[in-house]
DNA sequence: CTTGTCCCCTGCCCGC
DNA sequence: TGCGGGCAGGGGACAA
């Protein structure tokens, strides 16, 4: 389920379970997930203070008080389940251990914080806070979607002498970070631009509306999420799902939202993976 | 360099 | 009810 917005969720629900708490115990339950965990990750982890827990494109990242930083990426299917944290009515109880808990953080103000991931597509690491930047995983990607580097001119020079389709583009993490299938599934509708499109065949113009496109779609979402957050009240406290209104993605056959539009949602495979669009409104 | 294909893994849903 | 196939929100490792 993660793209930048779900991740984004993800992190405030966690701060009050873990921002300015200490890790009391950490259970580590595989050796790993898309990777073994790092060396001594258990002994690394327990004791140290969470400073702040931030995030950088699709990746959690917490600074701890022992200079070190954990990366920790959901993959496809990675979830945080946050338990044992008060609420202005009640403590919810730690539920049993579940299938596909990998690791689990116990807090010291007695909440417990759980990586389940059952395709285990996800990681988590740990590195030198001051060398975060150039983590294999974080030194490549492109500038923050809602932040002051991505602009108009600067999508414009990225797509510009581009043959690959601007929906290849768009997931691309080097070019801007934090963009998945659904929302790029979800820009390129709103633009009115073809998921086939190549991306250096756009206008300057156009290259550049995009812009504010992507900053509308992924602060909806994220607004979107947080109205979840405010109402999760599940036993397990789950931080992961929410309800999205998608305009395309998985609408497959069902008539295009676009005022006036007379098309229906198509469904194509680009790269392996699917994009929905209407193909009346979407040139 | 750019671009496309394959693959990691489990679970779920559909049709037979 | 069981089984096979297709599909899933990410992204690294290759080959051309």
């Amino acid at each position: 389920m993660p793209e930048l917005p779900e991740v984004e969720t993800v992190r405030r629900g966690l701060l009050p379970a873990m921002e300015d708490h200490v890790i009391s115990a950490t259970e580590i339950r595989r050796e790993g997930l898309r990777w073994p965990f790092p060396e001594g990750m258990c002994r690394r982890l327990t004791g140290a203070r969470v400073h702040r827990l931030r995030r950088r494109s699709k990746y959690l990242l917490a600074d701890l008080s022992t200079g070190e930083t954990l990366l920790i990426h959901l993959g496809m299917s990675g979830r945080m389940m946050v338990s044992g944290l008060a609420t202005a009515r009640f403590v919810h109880d730690h539920p049993a251990p579940q299938k596909h808990d990998h690791v689990v953080l116990h807090m010291s103000n007695g909440a417990r914080v759980t990586f389940n991931d059952p395709r285990r597509f996800g990681a988590m690491d740990l590195m030198a806070t001051e060398r975060a930047g150039e983590h294999m995983l974080l030194r490549d990607l492109g500038p923050e979607p809602l932040g002051n580097q991505f602009d108009g001119p600067y999508l414009a020079d990225r797509l510009a002498g581009r043959a690959t389709p601007i929906k290849s583009a768009l997931l691309d993490q080097r070019i801007v970070a934090g963009l998945g299938n659904i929302y790029v599934c979800e820009v390129l509708h709103r633009a009115g631009i073809s998921p086939r499109r190549k991306a250096g065949n756009l206008s300057r113009d156009r290259a550049a509306a995009l812009v504010p496109i992507i900053r509308e779609v992924l602060q909806e979402a994220i607004l979107a999420g947080g109205s979840s957050l405010r109402d999760y009240r599940q036993a397990d406290g789950d931080l992961g799902y929410f309800q999205h209104t998608f305009r395309v993605y998985g609408r497959e056959g069902a008539p295009c939202v676009t005022p006036e539009c007379t098309g229906q949602v198509q469904r194509i495979v680009q790269s392996g993976r699917s994009s929905f669009f209407c193909g009346h409104c979407q040139r």
